[in-house]
DNA sequence: AATGATGTCAACCGCCCGGTG
DNA sequence: CCACCGGGCGGTTGACATCAT
């Protein structure tokens, strides 16, 4: 590696390093022009001494037109949660539910505001234990079970119901949103927002396959949470469609009715 | 005002996977 | 079937900004 003038130079000689705006201006030219793909040829054609996978990234993270700058908004926060307690740290697949947000945009977010919380809340968790060492048993398993005012915590088996292979879901507390734990079954929801923003392709193409059948008491919850939520989503013309025998679904009118027997992204 | 701690985010690294010859 | 290559993805790093002491 070689220093030069604050820039690297990598073994095969690519620049590395912070891209200048001539080079975004010639990679956003060229692709513009050309098209996405073939990023090795597209660092040598557009005249930049960059490697393909530089170039791509630099593409797909900042230079790709209708990226949203800016903070994230609670709701899609919301959606971030939510979506990680289901796919967990698959970054690019939870992007694609937040259109103009990037892969890294979403990880970085979620590493500083919820690697963050989780720490503080193991943290101040550890500390109580430690205070309480000597407090008696049922009090101190109360309160280890205390968690957060933001973030709670609980353990699900995963899909193939082995209970040694457990996954924890992670869900923050929204004024809208709450969350039902069943047995066998875990369902989120999110605000009612949802559907206004979010393609109906993606969200349908989206939907959590659990298993093949809901047992009746997962369909009896689903079927409470339909009513519940049917109570509550009153605003931007949002509809949640309930089929008492099915499940629910979020959408912009009643023709979009999941009835499936599947699992749920609410 | 100085300094250390912490937060943020762009960019890189390394692994994996699918396509191709 | 296998090796190679390009692209995609998640994890990590490092520079800079901001905050706390």
């Amino acid at each position: 590696m070689v220093g030069l003038m604050g820039w690297v130079v990598g073994e095969q000689g690519w620049r590395k390093g912070p891209w200048t705006p001539e080079e975004d201006k010639l990679l956003s030219q060229y692709v513009t022009l050309h098209g996405e793909g073939r990023w090795s040829s597209v660092s040598r054609c557009a005249g930049l001494n960059r490697s393909g996978k530089s170039c791509r990234l630099r593409w797909v993270n900042y230079l790709r037109p209708g990226l949203k700058r800016g903070q994230i908004t609670p709701q899609e926060e919301g959606i971030i949660i939510e979506l990680h307690a289901l796919w967990g740290n698959k970054w690019s697949t939870i992007a694609r539910y937040l259109p103009g947000r990037t892969d890294n945009e979403i990880k970085n977010y979620w590493r500083t505001h919820f690697k963050k919380k989780e720490r503080s809340t193991r943290k101040s968790s550890e500390r109580r234990r430690t205070q309480n060492a000597k407090i008696k048993p049922k009090q101190q398993q109360h309160d280890n079970e205390e968690v957060g005012s933001q973030i709670n915590q609980v353990m699900i088996p995963t899909t193939q119901g082995n209970n040694n292979d457990k996954q924890e879901l992670t869900f923050m507390d929204h004024p809208i949103s709450s969350t039902m734990v069943d047995q066998n079954l875990a369902i989120s929801a999110a605000p009612p927002t949802l559907s206004s923003w979010m393609d109906d392709n993606l969200f349908w193409g989206g939907v959590w396959n659990y298993g093949d059948q809901l047992a009746p008491q997962q369909e009896q919850i689903c079927s409470k949470m339909a009513l519940s939520f049917q109570n509550q989503a009153t605003t931007n013309n949002n509809i949640i469609s309930a089929n008492n025998n099915n499940g629910f679904s979020w959408g912009e009118d009643l023709n979009n009715i999941y009835s499936d027997h599947h699992g749920f992204i609410f």
